[in-house]
DNA sequence: GAACTTATGTCGGTGC
DNA sequence: GCACCGACATAAGTTC
């Protein structure tokens, strides 16, 4: 350690000394929330699969299910236009 | 089409009916159960994407962040051995 | 139905039809080239992995040289740039 | 410095400087042909997205191009199989 | 070793 | 006009 030093350790410093760790300490709470959303975030992911596992355990195909659940986050008008410009594509094709 | 018809509207019918419709059932109930938990990660997402602009208005870099919290996420020792390998390589490729 | 039909059956036709069919020819090109060119880069990235199995069967590590890899694609400008405000964060955390 | 030293400039030396260098060599070897095979991938990838900017620019929706390029990729036999599950789930769902 | 999930980088769109 | 923002595609890591 050493004596004086520009450490934290001063209980009354120059006001440069302050700012550096007003400003340490502010980084240090952005971080920390982040890492506390990201541990909940993945204990939400952790239960998402959790069920799948259940369903899979029940007879259900995850691989299956994931497409369903995709599709469902479509907007119905959104899908329609992307399939009928989708059929033009593919009878251009020769795929229909 | 059949006459009386296989579907979901009898309100007496046979077994088989039954299974069917708790079968759908059972399997609504998992799609649901994950769309719901997708939900609430998402939410948790967007509050992370806050918090790193949040942070770059005050200044600080969200990609420096980023490494920062990755490499907290590492025990002690295995960033020692990493960082050991690391720099075994970064000299033979004459980077150190 | 239509009776004389709007199809690309018809030996001589109108100009509407020709355009059509140029449209669809352009389109079929288009994709083509895209396909030719994802199948040759398919082949890159099988190469790439290839390369790793061997590296790593001679005893590397797969892992850490794509570190070193990523790194050696920075201007040393930038990576010193980067790893000056890396130690402030890490100071700023108490990791080093 | 050392006087000796453990570096590569003597013209000869140790057998374990020869391993080291031998071993260097070898690294360096894996690292530049990942290289290479990197650099060559990226030109297929730029040539790709410029056929898709063509594309759009005759107005053609690359999204959409992308979506017929991924399923032109499927085996008919797997779509089909995959597509009749679907259609039950979506049953189950109410989704048709 | 293959598939899926997450993370990163890029690109087009938008608002100031 | 640029810079931020969100979406998309790619690449990496992880799990089975």
């Amino acid at each position: 350690m050493s004596e004086i030093g520009h450490n934290s350790n001063e209980i009354l410093g120059d006001d440069e000394d302050d700012d550096i760790v007003a400003s340490d300490q502010q980084l240090r709470l952005f971080i920390e929330r982040i890492e506390n959303l990201e541990g909940e975030k993945k204990a939400i992911a952790d239960d998402i699969r959790d069920v799948y596992s259940e369903a899979r355990s029940q007879g259900y195909d995850p691989k299956i299910m994931r497409i369903v659940i995709r599709d469902r986050k479509l907007q119905p008008q959104d899908r329609q236009e992307r399939d009928a410009i989708l059929d033009v594509y593919k009878a251009a094709l020769g795929l229909i």
